[in-house]
DNA sequence: CCTACCGATCGGTAGG
DNA sequence: CCTACCGATCGGTAGG
């Protein structure tokens, strides 16, 4: 409750939050230490100071959106959910986040390549096991006639780069509202899934 | 039909290829015009022999790019397709040319920002010229009922951003034909735009 | 198409 | 947290 906690790990927490909006905008290799130091107000080298590398801040960016994507899909599939209601959970998280925490969502969707070893292997696995678990809900949703036959797959892949493309309604001049854009998606996604009967 | 037309002119295209791959792979930025230069078979220097500079390699694949669509979009309208069919012919032909040539598709889709002035600005205002477009196709496909009513918009950054996905089709282990991947898309895509009736 | 090379900028360190 | 600086690498040019 002071008015000073902590003031490094504070420091940092800027400075990860000031990365994360230059690697959206300019990407990761095109955004410069120098530049980060500007945004962050001291030089260059002051960063070392509070992180080991470049490379450091694109892991805690890419990991900490894992880590939370991972865990709310835990929490998911101990529930009693159908299959499609579990399929809509995880649009609106996924939604939710790329309006909320877009940037560092974007970040790591779009430059986890550049990941050192051996966070890129280990970031690449925890990707392929995500998308198996999403693929894994819509098979289950298909042999209970909830959802209509197509390759599970395919199907992950649309719903979750459909989803990405909210960064361009950040962008957009007249938006509709976060509520709106949901709700929109959902439409459109979820019954293009859903088995008509 | 001599063995060697324009020598010159297939040694650019060759440049443009490898590029592309190159860009796809480890990023425009994270490219070396050395990189490129060993994937081609000669020195650094010698690229500027076919090329003014870096960034005019850019612009090649992404105007190209650019063009192909315009024009395609131009000769459907031209055409008395309804409003869904008109989506339908946009997503096939997005689906096909990420199935057949995929690197330039995502080079231009992902690298475009790095673009230099004056065409980064030709190249947004084309960009969002070509979505609203694809937007009043919706637009008018909702006041006929062909389409349920949904924010037009939200649906063009759903269909555009879905097709992306077919990047990770194309690195995927065991796929499905490019013809089953064009009907599972269009299946979950179009019926998610359709009015049930 | 190559050798030789340039100035600029990069991520990062030493030392205080 | 700063000044001063390092080796490496970058896109690109000169000259042949």
């Amino acid at each position: 409750m002071a008015k000073t906690p902590r003031k490094k790990a504070s420091k940092k927490g800027l400075i990860l939050l000031k990365a994360a909006t230059l690697f959206r905008q300019r990407g990761f290799v095109a955004t410069s230490m120098r530049d980060l130091a500007e945004v962050v107000g001291i030089e260059a080298a002051s960063l070392y100071n509070h992180i080991r590398s470049k490379n450091e801040i694109l892991e805690a960016i890419c990991f900490d959106i894992a880590n939370l994507f991972n865990e709310h899909l835990d929490q998911l599939e101990s529930t009693k959910a159908s299959s499609i209601e579990k399929i809509e959970q995880v649009l609106r998280f996924h939604i939710r986040h790329m309006v909320e925490n877009y940037e560092q969502v974007i970040v790591t969707d779009r430059e986890w390549r550049h990941l050192d070893e051996p966070f890129l292997s280990n970031f690449h696995t925890q990707r392929r096991a995500y998308r198996k678990r999403l693929a894994f809900f819509i098979e289950e949703g298909i042999q209970k006639k909830e959802i209509r036959p197509i390759d599970a797959p395919t199907a992950v892949l649309i719903l979750l780069h459909a989803i990405s493309g909210i960064e361009s309604w950040h962008r957009s001049k007249k938006k509709i509202s976060a509520r709106e854009l949901e709700e929109n998606m959902l439409t459109i996604l979820i019954d293009g899934l859903r088995k008509n009967v």
